[in-house]
DNA sequence: CCGGTGCATGTTCAG
DNA sequence: TGAACATGCACCGGT
């Protein structure tokens, strides 16, 4: 009987032995719907040969089973899953060689539930048994492991399976082809679909008829991670329910042989939720890191061969089809799946994407996920963001139809966190990882770098350093990045309109805003003499600056009028404070970012810490502001009186005499507890700040005017030379962090106009104690 | 001139 | 070593 329910033969006469397949043999067709079966159909990747060996097509190695006597596809269904073993090689599925009485064994597809212990591997091929053999252009069509989707990428082909489904998921073969069968309203949309669907039921109907290992065919596809106990340790593998488990996909030819790169992993918490909370049958099928090429503009979407074959409707065509999938928000996105010859194979792509890739904010070094949902089979695309949180982004569930995500799916999680980079309710953590998305690392993930990212870190280092067209960037370069958002944090404020919602979400509170976040007003932090730290704002009505509590923070919109802390200067008439030590700061800011254009990347710090130097003599010869005044070269600190002993001053120029980094002497012993105490204070800052913010929200409406009225050094206006400031409050902090490197003493010697200055007051306060030790 | 398309090429990695 | 894949780039058509 001809396996496709639609055709229903069971007339030998039907049967052709005509399809050559590479090993020789000739594979069975029936002559009235075209389906083929062959051995390899039954056997995963095995195809007949004459002599009664197997060839597997993926490994090319031959293993003889002794379940070749039948050549009809009947004899296959029923009995040739006779004590399936694994191939050795590629752990495909093989009839075992030995001429059992096949009528004592059960049917196929509960055999090859058991063929590697790990049923879910061997769940759902049946859309094998309905499968016209497309001939192709290409050669390689005829072994496209995927063929059985042909019949179904034409809506009105007679071929099409017909199985209706009932209330309780189970189904009835339709007998004649032309009774449409119900699953044909999806097929409208994904005309493969049904074959996916039909075939899993046809295993679920064989599985429930052989009553044996699985006890539920919805728990083959429900839950992959119940249903896959056996999986062997992919990538990840861990019992932990944070970590991200690489589990190859239940279905799909060839799908155990998919490199682990591509299976979708999801931590068991994840799966759990899946399971649990959805109606419908989530099946994970691969995923991919996208590339820059991927994420580019160009809309491609490289999808990996093996994939693409395994998981996607067959085309023989270079130009492709278009092929309608399923966001995690429940928007269908129609994109041409095709592919491109090359060097004797396919490329499989995904064309215009970038839509859909641009909707659901992605870049470089995100993942999507392909799924697929039973019954239906309609494919759903999710992805998840690289940060290095871990934090499943696009899994918003959006209707209930479509509340499935892909194997990251399922995951709890407000909308409003997929729009993590706008949302200043985000910790601080989260923002972190935001950036280091570029960086394409996932955390939880046990994937080594370069599985994750898709791109070995040397080819990323070497693509980016000699052609800039790149996405990925070079480790350094995201590390500056990421702690410019860091640092960015501390301007972020909530829309002083905005009241934020509580939510607790694994009993850590987090605030969401609808609104998205409004810039502060940068502030400067200076040190006195005496080592006090004081911050200092500009108004933005008379842009005198203002003594603030270190701790302040101001929203984007601040005059005299909001100095809560000062009441003799809670005016603009009030006549401004001293400001030679603020010049000084702000001097040394503006060489910095004369000094860092057109440096190279290799030799920025080197220059800076030269900058620096020019900038401490300058600074404690007391010469004037003079723009363009060339400095003299010392290592002194900028912000120190001639004469001044401080740890810093008495720096040798050129770094000469510099303490190394293992140094234990007293002043270096102290920069080191100092820094740490620092760090220290900046997390209470951080904290303080935060409820600041909450108190100042409602005043920073107003757009943050631009300075520089008065002529003075602008702080807030030039984005550049922010970005000039704060990479060197970057580089500097780095350095720093890289311990005692080199030290110790470098810290103190610039900061960012944010808050960094705290090193430099550092350094003072060091000095101040070096001397007195000394 | 610009953007899209199709293919070529270089690199990486698994077998 | 060959397959897979990321991306460059030449070509072509539209504006």
């Amino acid at each position: 009987m001809c396996m496709n329910a639609s055709c229903g033969s069971t007339s030998t006469v039907e049967w052709k032995k005509g399809w050559p397949l590479r090993s020789g043999a000739l594979a069975d067709l029936c002559f009235r719907c075209g389906s083929a079966y062959e051995t390899s159909l039954f056997c995963e990747t095995f195809h007949l040969d004459q002599s009664g060996w197997r060839e597997c097509y993926l490994c090319n190695k031959r293993l003889h089973c002794g379940c070749i006597a039948s050549k009809l596809v009947v004899e296959f269904m029923d009995f040739g899953g006779v004590g399936c073993t694994t191939c050795t090689n590629c752990h495909q599925p093989n009839l075992n060689n030995r001429g059992e009485n096949p009528g004592l064994f059960s049917r196929l597809p509960m055999n090859r539930q058991h063929t590697n212990g790990e049923s879910g591997m061997n769940v759902g091929k049946a859309d094998l048994f309905s499968q016209p053999l497309v001939q192709g252009d290409d050669k390689r069509e005829e072994f496209m492991p995927h063929r059985g989707f042909s019949n179904l990428m034409k809506p009105d082909n007679a071929t099409t399976t017909g199985y209706r489904h009932d209330a309780n998921g189970t189904h009835e073969s339709s007998p004649t082809p032309s009774q449409p069968p119900s699953l044909n309203m999806p097929m409208a949309a994904l005309p493969y679909s049904l074959n996916f669907a039909t075939a899993t039921k046809k295993l679920m109907d064989a599985a429930s008829q052989s009553h044996t290992v699985q006890s539920s065919a919805s728990g083959i596809l429900q839950t992959p991670s119940k249903s896959v106990p056996g999986t062997p340790s992919g990538p990840g593998t861990s019992k932990s329910a944070q970590a991200r488990i690489g589990r190859p996909p239940n279905e799909g030819r060839g799908r155990s042989h998919l490199l682990p790169r591509y299976w979708p992993k999801y931590t068991d918490k994840e799966l759990q939720q899946i399971s649990g909370n959805l109606n419908l049958n989530i099946v994970p099928l691969f995923e991919k890191t996208l590339s820059a090429s991927d994420a580019g503009r160009i809309g491609r979407l490289v999808l990996p061969k093996a994939c693409a074959e395994a998981y996607f409707p067959p085309i023989s065509q270079s130009e492709g089809i278009p092929l309608k999938i399923q966001d995690v928000r429940g928007k269908e996105w129609t994109f041409q799946f095709r592919f491109w010859p090359n060097n004797n194979s396919r490329m499989y792509v995904l064309e215009g994407v970038t839509p859909c890739i641009q909707s659901m904010m992605l870049q470089a070094g995100d993942t999507v996920t392909f799924s697929r949902v039973d019954p239906g089979g309609k494919l759903i695309m999710g992805f998840r963001k690289a940060a290095h949180t871990g934090v499943i982004q696009g899994c918003g569930l959006t209707n209930g139809t479509s509340n499935e995500d892909t194997s990251s799916s399922g995951v709890t999680e407000t909308p409003t966190s997929v729009n993590a980079s706008s949302c200043p309710a985000q910790t601080p953590e989260e923002l972190k990882g935001l950036p280091e998305h570029l960086n394409s690392n996932h955390g939880g993930s046990s994937l080594k770098k370069s599985e994750v990212n898709g791109v070995k870190d040397k080819k990323r280092t070497r693509t980016v350093g000699a052609k800039h067209k790149r996405m990925l960037w070079r480790s350094e370069e995201a590390m500056e990045v990421r702690i410019t958002w860091e640092e960015t944090q501390e301007l972020i404020r909530p829309s002083p309109s905005e009241k934020p919602t509580v939510v607790v979400i694994e009993e850590h509170e987090f605030e969401e805003f609808n609104e998205p976040p409004v810039f502060g007003k940068r502030t400067i932090v200076t040190s006195r003499p005496s080592g006090e730290q004081e911050r200092w704002g500009s108004c933005d009505d008379c842009s005198k600056w203002r003594r603030l509590p270190v701790d302040a923070l101001l929203p984007a919109k601040w005059t005299c009028s909001d100095n809560v802390w000062d009441e003799s200067r809670c005016s603009c008439s009030a006549p401004e404070e001293s400001l030679k030590e603020l010049e000084n700061v702000l001097r040394m800011s503006k060489e910095y970012k004369k000094r860092r254009s057109g440096v190279s990347q290799t030799v920025r710090t080197e220059e800076e810490l030269t900058g620096l130097d020019a900038l401490a003599s300058a600074a404690a010869l007391g010469d004037t502001l003079g723009e363009e005044e060339e400095p003299a070269t010392t290592t002194r600190h900028p912000r120190h009186r001639v004469g001044c002993s401080c740890i810093v001053c008495i720096q040798p120029p050129s770094g000469k005499g510099r303490h190394n980094s293992s140094c234990l002497c007293t002043v270096c012993s102290t920069v080191k507890r100092r820094f740490k105490t620092l760090m220290m204070r900046r997390k209470k800052k951080q904290l303080e700040r935060e409820e600041i913010e909450a108190a100042v929200a409602a005043a920073a409406d107003q757009e943050n005017k631009e300075d520089g009225k008065t002529g003075r050094i602008d702080l807030n206006s030039d984005p550049c030379n922010r970005g000039d400031v704060e990479a060197v409050g970057v580089e500097e902090k780095d350095e720093s962090e890289k311990g005692e490197a080199g030290g110790c003493l470098g810290v103190a010697q610039a900061d960012d106009v944010v808050g960094v200055t705290e090193l430099e007051g550092e350094g003072e306060k060091i000095g101040e104690e070096s001397k007195g030790s000394s």
